[in-house]
DNA sequence: CTGAAAGCGCTAACAG
DNA sequence: CTGTTAGCGCTTTCAG
């Protein structure tokens, strides 16, 4: 009974050859029982009895690090967010713990900041993870992604269609959003209605927003007009000056505008109202995504509901059959998505319109 | 040059003795060059040029399973949090994150819900990171820490006064701030103030919002009123039913309410407008957390600001003090916060007040 | 049904 | 200035 190696605090984690040790039995056995398959039975009741006993009695938690050493696995996934500001991704993270842990697996949030670059890759890079749920417009466009691919990371793109096809990809169909959206207003009868987005991305591929937006205008025999398309920040900040510099376009104002997301619709809203603009009747806002604060802007703001839940539950069940395949099995998802009418397009009271 | 065990799909990262190989050195040096501390130059330059231009060629990142293992140390922070939904703590985990870099840390974050009791706690327990700041009432109080603390993980609680003395503990002055909040409005002539909060915790120990909010009223000369306290959920719904029960009370109605969080406050409000009120004219509101949020809410939110910043930027180098001492110091900080005036109070426009 | 031995990839002593 | 050796704590053959 040799008690080397202590803390500073006199203490020290119980390791499974200390199990061993009071259980009599060997390490194996303890590992046996504790992770013990279902099916094989090579332990007796009263062996198993003891080592579970004694690995109560210790509080026995067996070492994350020397597990994932030996197993070259670590049951760990990683979601890569670039921000926690925007209440978007809640409901996706909790999805996605909720369905790893039924494989097995846990979920870990690290924030990396757009334009960060990966930078605490080492981390990643270092296999600290078996697999990354990657978010956020610039890091999902990362090079860096396919060389963690190559590395033996599993990696999927949420929210973003990957420019890398090799890479799974697990999106709302924003360009169905983009649609429902401006559709709504020009069924609403307005026929100038404004774009308030995020930077527009050059890799567009007729999925994103904007190009829903288009087809509705195309549709009603709208012209698409650049004017009325307004590059900002993404945030509420963002979104407030986003609807000023709508306003203050040249030419026949706008009187709805279809907003990248709820963040900046909040913005917008604000800033439509300090104008002195009563929304909905001096012009309609619909945002993007569906959040719970839009239930209590002034108005209620109408907005594209993005499946969160599904998102996130999917996008972990995808990235854990690629881990388990072992290789790379690019998967691409779209979710549909509905538009969630609430107040702020004025026409028709709260309530889910004809689809 | 034996190479074995490759991926499925034919790759395999590469370890140092790859990178020992390919520099025709021992994997010593490759360790000493990769982590070489400044000082200690023990390492030829010329050799120093091979082993980079290696480990270069070859991507090599040490694995992160096998450093922690030997060093026992994983250089990683956890920090946990019951919900993403609240962007309160974008700012904290941001400046945290920032603080732990400096000093080689990475910091990920855990959502653990409240009430879960810490199942994923097997990770924290296998010592998957050196220490974690943990936050949330039920997640703080948990007697689990004190056992995680025992097992030799450095905890530090955010934003509670931890029931253990043995526990570090990183708040805002919650006292300070519920005085504030309720001075304001007493000063603004409001003499039936409501206050709208998540669920009381028993162990109050005059540390919190409403003993602030009992003293400012005490110092009024004013009468602390139950039926004035109205215990909700922690949602912006929750803040909505929150002020409703408000206005309903029976007895003499307030006039003005001191809301729990800056969440809550935004439900209140859109609530108020809902019954027709008009903020500030008809019923005044203060907010805490100084959310980004209350600048764009009808009217903006008059709120108590704390400085998330310096709060997890403080939670960071507490943490990792008690990780490099080995020994758990158990540190007490209380911030002070400040009020930060926008509209929903009425009597001044938005600056700062006098302190 | 159980144990002994090997080794995951890395770094820290200790020799040279 | 550099290499050899050992071992972190665990699981996994392989023997019994």
């Amino acid at each position: 009974m040799t008690r080397s190696r202590t803390q500073a605090d006199g203490s020290r984690a119980p390791t499974s050859a200390d199990v061993a040790r009071l259980a009599d039995v060997s390490q194996t056995t303890v590992s046996q029982v504790l992770n013990g398959k279902a099916g094989i039975t090579r332990i007796s009741a009263e062996t198993r009895e003891k080592v579970i006993a004694a690995a109560a009695r210790l509080g026995y938690t067996p070492n994350h690090a020397a597990r994932s050493l030996r197993q070259r696995r670590t049951k760990l996934i990683a979601l890569v967010l670039p921000t926690l500001d925007n209440p978007y991704f809640s409901d996706v993270v909790n999805a996605a713990q909720e369905a790893a842990r039924e494989r097995g697996y846990a979920v870990t949030v690290m924030p990396i900041r757009e334009g960060d670059g990966f930078r605490a890759s080492s981390l990643l890079q270092g296999a600290a993870c078996d697999g990354i749920i990657v978010a956020g417009h610039e890091n999902c466009a990362s090079p860096e992604l396919r060389l963690l691919q190559a590395r033996g990371l599993a990696v999927a793109v949420l929210q973003e269609q990957s420019p890398d096809p090799a890479i799974s990809s697990i999106s709302v169909d924003l360009e169905a959003g983009g649609h429902l959206a401006t559709r709504h207003l020009v069924a609403l009868g307005h026929r100038r209605i404004g774009h308030v987005t995020e930077r527009l991305r050059p890799a567009a591929n007729g999925m994103s927003r904007i190009d829903g937006y288009r087809r509705a205008l195309a549709e009603a025999g709208l012209a698409f007009d650049p004017a009325l398309v307004v590059v900002t920040e993404n945030s509420m900040a963002g979104g407030a000056t986003g609807a000023e510099r709508l306003l203050a376009t040249e030419g026949e104002p706008a009187t709805a505008a279809f907003v990248y997301n709820d963040q900046l619709a909040v913005g917008a809203l604000a800033r439509l109202r300090e104008r002195g603009l009563l929304v909905p009747r001096d012009f309609a806002v619909v945002g993007f995504d569906g959040l719970a604060v839009g239930g209590f802007t002034a108005p209620p703001l109408t907005s594209v509901d993005s499946p969160r839940g599904t998102l996130g539950r999917l996008a972990a069940e995808v990235l854990i059959r690629a881990i388990e395949a072992g290789s790379p099995m690019a998967e691409t998802h779209r979710l549909p998505v509905r538009l969630l009418v609430r107040g702020s397009c004025g026409g028709q009271e709260p309530g889910d319109p004809p689809p």
